[in-house]
DNA sequence: TAAATTTTGTTAATCGATTAACTATTTTTA
DNA sequence: TAAAAATAGTTAATCGATTAACAAAATTTA
């Protein structure tokens, strides 16, 4: 590649010093007169003058741009946020480094390592399981970093995620105003915080209405037996002798997985069967019903996501947290018309 | 964030100079006695050294970064084939700055003039449609970059892309054998190679099978009247008074619209219609009967464009065409059982 | 009018690492 | 044994931009 032209070429075909043409090419212009001020603005745009990122950054410290660390790089949700933080962040003329964790710890460790070994000016992670540890160590690291998704409620960090406790509730308080009263709810195991208050928010929402919420209908699935224990799981469930059930999938995955197993055991939906899914999924486009799901804010969570980082970089003592409320788009696998 | 450990504190604290330091930490360790060089690496790990990037690039001008355009990040392509760029990039010691074009030439040119303002050492593009002018403008400026999925035959360029015209020409043997005899392509009108070549291994194919293309079968969607011209091309081919017909789906979008209106029209697959979709998508998952389709190797594009790339970047002339042969998988919904 | 201030610049150090060019010492070769 | 070559380092320039500190000239203030 050839070489750039550089502040100094400016500079010489200008007849000035470098310094002048940093500031004027800076918004400092008040410090030369309007016309050297014009003649060196008129000179870079001739040269088609691009300053040297690296050059600045050796000297300024800060390389504008910002590492995000996603859990899953084929999730849908990272798609969504992915876009949504790329375009804020250009915004705030950011640029974004992505790395995709797929869930374990040791690549999410690296990835951090990675990132902040490029310089990035601060993080946006999607925190793995068990990863308390290593988001204390980098609090204590002084890098600047936001929490998104997934938190940790005992470790004072920035974060932006959903409201899970409440969206969990509110499915339960739909299908209890659609009339059922078996409400089955099937999660992972994980002690992902985020997950743990989905299974909460339905537990509490059942209570609240009386409904049982117990090992019966409160499933948890473990991703090493991901298809055993959702067979059973939802055996279990349609075992039951009584009323129409419904399952509440606390995750994309776990609904494709559950709706194919009861499309296997020929239950059909929502005739036999009410289903709510968490999140949304393109495998829902040519199912024979819509399904009833939850809808993330993704848009609102980049541009936050994106807005508290930068706060965060620019003022150390900035801890914010937000709770988001998820969306609510009602297909047909309710029963709903 | 706290000041990192510098060549310099090293130098210091072994008490030689930073040039020494250098040699050690970079492979060039016998231009040191072994005691040095010893020394000197039990020193960086005590300090627990890491290299400034920023400083060495601005020295060697290089960044060691590659930079990807992705057409829409939220293909399903796009998702298999980033991971495998990453994949391999980190392999060799590169990361990747990636962003979506999202189809449009505005967005690819901005794309680019980022990335190289960013100073990445070399580009993976999927360039969009109409972005001839572009590409040879790139190769004017000496940037080292290749094409992928998608490429110019008249420029001459190194790529890495699909056999799109033997692929076409597998979809029609395999209907063929089948007994099919009218067989429809359904394809964007758009004028990309790669969806062309998907086009005229279609009609070649037919031809050899001296089997019917004309435009009661080759069908083209425009994007700005799909949903329009999707409904208009299906009712043409399923009004065709003869045995039943099959359609291949020039692309994943293009299959998944096309099944749900063939679902509204409640045509039966494959009792009914055979369908082929050239690309894979998650819609397929819990569509009651599994579509065949074709399979990138993502894979094994990721490592050649990777590979490829690099290539490019470390000898100006490497000039280097691959084409894929794709995957097929056999679904249900052309009545295979 | 003299002092103070503002305007309009420049100079030079600096960020951290790389590397060509050099020096001094030791070893090998002829 | 003298010359050549290898070994073991160091010095200092450099990459391109930023910015504190300075200085001269012009303008304002008292």
């Amino acid at each position: 590649m050839k070489r750039k032209v550089s502040l100094k070429d400016i500079a010489t075909e200008a007849n000035v010093s470098a310094a002048a043409v940093s500031y004027v090419l800076n918004g400092q212009e008040h410090r030369v007169s309007p016309d050297m001020a014009h003649r060196i603005k008129t000179i870079a745009r001739k040269l088609n003058y691009r300053p040297h990122h690296i050059a600045r950054s050796l000297k300024t410290r800060r390389t504008n741009t910002i590492g995000l660390v996603v859990a899953n790089i084929s999730y849908r949700f990272t798609t969504g946020i992915t876009r949504a933080i790329e375009a804020e962040a250009k915004k705030h003329n950011y640029s974004v480094l992505i790395g995709s964790s797929d869930e374990e710890l040791p690549k999410f460790n690296d990835l951090i390592n990675v990132l902040v070994d490029r310089d990035v000016d601060g993080l946006i992670l999607l925190p793995v399981d068990q990863s308390e540890k290593e988001i204390k160590e980098l609090i204590k690291s002084d890098t600047p970093f936001i929490l998104m998704d997934r938190y940790f409620p005992d470790i004072p960090t920035s974060y932006i995620a959903l409201d899970n406790y409440r969206a969990a509730q509110e499915y339960v308080d739909y299908l209890a105003a659609l009339g059922h009263s078996n409400v089955a709810f099937i999660n992972y195991d994980a002690s992902m915080y985020h997950l743990r208050e989905r299974t909460r928010g339905y537990v509490d929402a059942m209570k609240r209405h009386k409904l049982p919420a117990n090992a019966k209908w409160n499933k948890t699935i473990r991703r090493e037996m991901f298809d055993d224990d959702m067979r059973k799981a939802i055996d279990q469930v349609c075992a039951q002798p009584s009323e129409k059930p419904a399952i509440i999938f606390a995750s994309d995955t776990l609904a494709i997985k559950g709706i194919r197993y009861l499309n296997e055991l020929g239950k059909r939906i929502p005739e036999d069967i009410s289903v709510i899914s968490f999140d949304e999924s393109e495998a829902f486009e040519l199912f024979n019903c819509p399904v009833t799901h939850g809808r993330q804010p993704l848009e609102e969570m980049g541009r936050m996501a994106v807005q508290t980082l930068i706060d965060v970089m620019e003022n150390e003592n900035v801890n914010r947290q937000v709770l988001l409320r998820s969306g609510f788009v009602k297909g047909g696998s309710c029963g709903e018309r």
